[in-house]
DNA sequence: GTCTATACGCCGATAGAC
DNA sequence: GTCTATCGGCGTATAGAC
């Protein structure tokens, strides 16, 4: 009969993602980790090579959640009759999930993360449920070109945000409405062009 | 006759910026710090509190840094007279100096800094160099606005860049210029309104 | 005033017993 | 699979030499 098991591999990923959102990326320890979890250091060596691997199946989490939330906020339907509308609200939620996540929300663009193929596949993948609305608005043959004014347009405004980048004053909420409409209605003067 | 200093504190940054941005920030030790400029580690401690706060001086320098190059990409008269040629030089120089120093801008943005006032000063006047291009291109009183729509674009798209976040092919470079020309083209838009 | 030698405590990580 | 014991390296504090 085998030694039963103490804890699990999600168990401590979500007790590591808890932590991290607390007291930030180097802000605890693997003895933290494991004490959250009911063990000691040392057992989590046998499950995860090293702190580094740990944190990074942490991202990858992060990156799965982000997507369902990108996927609640517009229907595909919506998407593909309504896309300003749609993409309008599909940016509110990355806006929500960065703000209610933002040590969490570091980690997911931290250069340190390994480059391993299920890494990359899981983080193109999180964008995916945003395509629908770009192809609608610009066409097929545009859409990737589209998303790459938007998304960056996005990561920037929270990322700065989360880093109070903005210290001149006026509304913040305000401003991501003022930037989103403007980004927006570009994008559909591509439309007619070309 | 006091003891001759074997080294300075500007020395000392310089020093870290270096090994910032070969090693990664927390690739390197005090111990290396102090070796790189001829000293032991503890004699650091005795011009920098601790290490955070060598850093954060070491973020201030950046700042100054890429202040001095928005200066130099476009001149005042310049800025003012063809706002869209100056904005969109300055957003290339951003890049330019971003994907040179890619350690140093992550350090930049790094939401672990301590807040002082005097660091929230040299950041604030970090992008006061671009502002003449915002006002001539939209007016003083929507300059901060139309900043903010700008900016955080470039800031997401360097720092999706640095962290590897263009996953899926065709050219980075010009989908830099097709933000870069999307977004102006669509703050022109503000000029007629209201 | 400036640096050095020394030391402390915490961390990530490993080895081997149960 | 988990434990105890342990290692080397790190940031940092202190005391004192020049």
């Amino acid at each position: 009969m085998p030694a039963r098991p103490k804890t699990s591999d999600d168990a401590i990923i979500e007790a590591t993602r808890g932590l991290l959102e607390s007291k930030g990326r180097d802000g605890f320890s693997m003895a933290e980790i494991a004490e959250a979890v009911g063990v000691r250091a040392p057992s989590l060596f046998s499950r995860f090579a090293n702190r580094a691997e740990l944190l990074d199946r942490v991202e990858l989490a992060l990156w799965a959640a982000l997507a369902a939330e990108l996927e609640a906020a517009a229907g595909v339907s919506r998407l593909q009759r309504k896309p300003l509308e749609g993409l309008a609200a599909q940016g509110r939620a990355y806006r929500r999930f960065a703000k209610a996540n933002p040590n969490g929300y570091a980690l997911m663009f931290d250069p340190r993360a390994s480059q391993t193929a299920e890494g990359a596949a899981v983080r193109g993948a999180a964008l995916a449920p945003t395509l629908p609305g770009f192809v609608a608005l610009v066409g097929e043959d545009r859409a990737l070109a589209a998303a790459r004014v938007l998304t960056p347009f996005l990561h920037g405004f929270v990322s700065m945000e989360l880093s109070q980048a903005f210290r001149l004053g006026g509304g913040i909420d305000e401003a991501f409405e003022t930037g989103l409409e403007t980004i927006l209605s570009g994008l559909l003067t591509w439309r007619g062009s070309q």
